[in-house]
DNA sequence: ACCTGAACACCGTTCAAGT
DNA sequence: ACCTGAACACCGTTCAAGT
């Protein structure tokens, strides 16, 4: 089960190694539609996305200030595409780390660390995916389905451990909220650096132990 | 225990109630440094934390647009102050919550609620709080002073619960970590509307129930 | 003390024009 | 098709000047 999309690690690319602007006898960007997300992504990592600045990210890339108008229909757009390119990953993430142990509850604690990993390890797309930057560009139906599709993963292994009769009978729907709520704050915590210098990881295993314990059946 | 702090109601002044500019002969206003911070979570509450301006914020007080800097050192200072406000309002709430039933397990869960329903009904108050726009204000003593007073409530609470044998041993702060967690996920889903039309009291009082079978002593 | 208006260096976005 | 440069309507912030 190998992975569909994973997102570059964002410090591969140093302002060293990455060249500055495309040379200048060229006329056309290679890919500029994937630069343009990669860029973003390093920008929001670097400076939030408060910081997130679409002349900059047009600057670093050696690019016209408007050239990103010819892919992107503004900068939500943008943003939109970074959050689908995060659901995407996020849903494979999610899923591979439920089958790898062979699901059952080793896979759903598995989902669950899974989850506050790709949220530390990819905080720029987290963000965007979670932040709530994206209300005016819901409506792109990929991003909502990808969205759809890493709730299903959740909702998927809940109904499994339910079936196998190691959850309470409530609503998958209304226990996955649940566990999505647990994992959203651990996450957020982790990602605002409010943990103190607690481990991520750690701490999420911790929720998951008092989780089960609270919605498994006795 | 009357409270401290009270936010005033945002809807109380519509558009039509409040003055739109100042009398034009009065020189000074009356209380700038407060009508700045309302007029900040109006417009919050209205446009979200992007959309705040100083400029607009400025020009719906019928002042100057650089009048803000007698009061505030720039806008992270106003957000501060938001959040200062926020979280003395929050304490108190939370305090009085667990107070009110005489603490033990009914405070406990009338905390959890409180908890959910403060975010719920100031959300522009909870987004600056903890949407992480305070990076480079966290050094405001009395803004960290407050929040650590809010921390403190509910990890003394959680200590009562422990010493009267009805939570587990753990480690009351990393307990206390935990019960967070599950209250800002609620919370935030709540308030980015990402609860589907469920009702976010009810929503919270089942993550009390489930959280409380996985912490309380078996 | 408190407020003002002009000014500066930034934004996102549009649009006619280039290749 | 894709990119450019000038332009427009916005920002936060500074500063000399007013009362």
């Amino acid at each position: 089960m190998a992975s569909r999309a994973r997102i570059s690690p964002p410090s591969t690319r140093s302002a060293k190694a990455r060249p500055a602007r495309r040379a200048p006898g060229r006329y056309h960007h290679g890919d500029l539609r994937r630069a343009l997300i990669e860029e973003a992504v390093l920008t929001i990592q670097q400076q939030g996305v408060e910081g997130l600045t679409l002349r900059s990210v047009a600057e670093r890339l050696g690019v016209s200030r408007t050239a990103l108008y010819r892919h992107y229909r503004d900068k939500g757009a943008l943003l939109a595409a970074v959050a689908r390119e995060g659901f995407r990953a996020f849903g494979d993430t999610l899923a591979e780390a439920f089958a790898a142990p062979g699901g059952g509850p080793a896979g759903f604690q598995a989902m669950g660390r899974a989850y506050v990993r790709f949220a530390v390890t990819h905080p720029a797309h987290y963000r965007v995916m979670f932040g709530g930057f994206l209300d005016a560009c819901n409506r792109d139906p990929e991003l909502v389905a990808e969205a759809e599709r890493s709730f299903a993963a959740l909702t998927g292994a809940i109904v499994g451990l339910q079936r196998a009769g190691l959850l309470c009978p409530d609503d998958p729907a209304r226990l996955a909220r649940h566990v999505w709520a647990v994992s959203h704050g651990v996450a957020m915590l982790a990602i605002d650096g409010q943990l103190r210098g607690a481990d991520p990881d750690e701490e999420m295993q911790y929720a998951i132990d008092r989780l089960l314990t609270g919605i498994r059946k006795m």
